[in-house]
DNA sequence: GCCAACGTTGGC
DNA sequence: GCCAACGTTGGC
């Protein structure tokens, strides 16, 4: 299984908006790198920080989970749409995403200034300046780590 | 609101 | 293929 953080502005889309929904696609991503760890690498099953950006603090609010595997993110070809790419069709697209449900919310969340006080999660890639990718892979060391700094630990998040 | 760190675009 | 200009992200 492999484990991922997945970056949201809370004004935009909170947490509580996908428990409250109870799964959404991830549409909207327009960066190669991004797209391509959805299309190719994020897997059924595999579990998800879902990380508040643009807020103050910035952080981490709870765990979701990987619900549909990489398909065609079809907002791309909708020409009113706000992510409309015309070099995108169905025919060849360029852009996809993966569904994700929620898992669990943290008890207490998980602040980025927390998180970089944190020894523990040197070399966290979210940590790194300048970091923007909003897709990124997050090894099992420091996903476990954040699940308990947020109060929680594997067992709350295995089925 | 500022700006550092990138990613993308397009002229050459 | 280089790189300057520009746009975006996102912490502060």
């Amino acid at each position: 299984m492999n484990h991922w953080l997945m970056k949201s502005e809370p004004h935009v889309y909170p947490y509580e908006q996908l428990v409250s929904d109870g799964s959404t696609h991830w549409d909207g991503v327009r960066n190669y790198q991004a797209r391509n760890m959805m299309r190719d690498d994020m897997k059924e099953g595999d579990l998800v920080l879902f990380y508040h950006s643009n807020t103050k603090p910035p952080h981490v609010a709870g765990v979701a989970q990987v619900v549909k595997e990489g398909y065609p993110d079809f907002t791309s070809w909708d020409s009113k749409g706000h992510y409309f790419d015309p070099k995108s069709t169905p025919e060849s697209p360029r852009w996809f995403m993966v569904d994700i449900s929620p898992v669990i919310a943290f008890n207490v969340i998980v602040s980025l200034p927390s998180m970089k006080e944190n020894p523990a999660l040197d070399g966290m890639p979210l940590l790194r300046k300048g970091q923007r990718l909003s897709v990124q892979p997050v090894e099992k060391k420091y996903f476990d780590e954040v699940l308990s700094m947020g109060g929680l630990s594997r067992t709350d998040v295995e089925v």
